[in-house]
DNA sequence: ATTTATACTCACCAAAAAGAGAGCGTAGAC
DNA sequence: GTCTACGCTCTCTTTTTGGTGAGTATAAAT
């Protein structure tokens, strides 16, 4: 997949604009435990592919997204975005019609985050190959000791 | 925390020099979702705490991580650390001693996918503030419609 | 009159993940 | 002789997660 070009140049270097600026040492453990909590509310799989998605198309509809995704249920959908949507990642709009349109569209925020996911994307990219091989060897040891 | 600053930046450079080798498209959706499912894999919360420990402090022993992560349970710990080494990660050093002694350390890919989740955390760092003030809104939203 | 489309919500159930606690084998300290 | 340390594993229970299928409101198309 091209997810890594998902997200454009100027994202990717926004991303890294703001990593020069982090003060050099901070361990303060409640900013610990927050960054730790905020990753695990956001770095789950609906909300990485939802982040890609928008990405790469803007706007989009429920259903739309629903069946671009194809294996999610309307409710793990619903949930997922709902939680982007407190975080800031998406905005909802809905338009009073009948029926329903509601579209959904990354923020800043969700843009920038997508950015930052990009290093894992490419990283996978890169080392699918390794990971594969270091798993066969593995089994290996396993079988014979 | 610095995690941002647990990864040299030798290691960030180098992540980011394979970033450019990636080639400009390809959607095979095979690779596409042999990429997901190792995202799946290696990007959960034990994991990359346990990445971030060995990062920081190099080879460490099993009770030592435990007692550094503190709210880890030995099951979790146990079970997340083998997946490390199935895919290749850390390397799993026993010392034929007693009482027992094992040692846990980065591979260079677990280094590299280290490096890779730093924009993640960095970007998290940056924005615990604005996710805050978007989660505000939203409840204050909810409330009255 | 019936069907269709949309964007949901709700109640229920099954499966998966995770925590708690016990046990184990053995050497050295007490 | 008993206790502790270490790195697990095993079983049991609880919690969390996610899927399913039904229901809702309404206007337009058939």
């Amino acid at each position: 997949m091209s997810t890594a070009h998902r997200f454009t140049p100027e994202h990717i270097a926004r991303a890294h604009a703001q990593s020069a600026q982090t003060p050099p040492a901070e361990t303060d453990p409640r900013v610990e435990a927050l960054v730790r909590d905020l990753i695990g509310c956001v770095a789950d799989k609906w909300t990485m592919l939802i982040l890609e998605l928008l990405a790469e198309q803007g706007a989009t509809r429920f259903t739309q997204l629903n069946r671009r995704i194809g294996t999610i249920s309307q409710k793990m959908l619903t949930q997922t975005l709902r939680h982007m949507e407190r975080n800031g990642l998406v905005i909802r709009t809905v338009h009073p019609v009948v029926p329903p349109k509601v579209e959904y569209a990354l923020t800043e925020l969700g843009l920038s985050l997508g950015a930052a996911f990009c290093g894992v994307w490419i990283w996978a990219e890169n080392n699918l190959d390794a990971v594969e091989a270091s798993r066969k060897s593995f089994e290996n040891r396993a079988a014979e000791p």
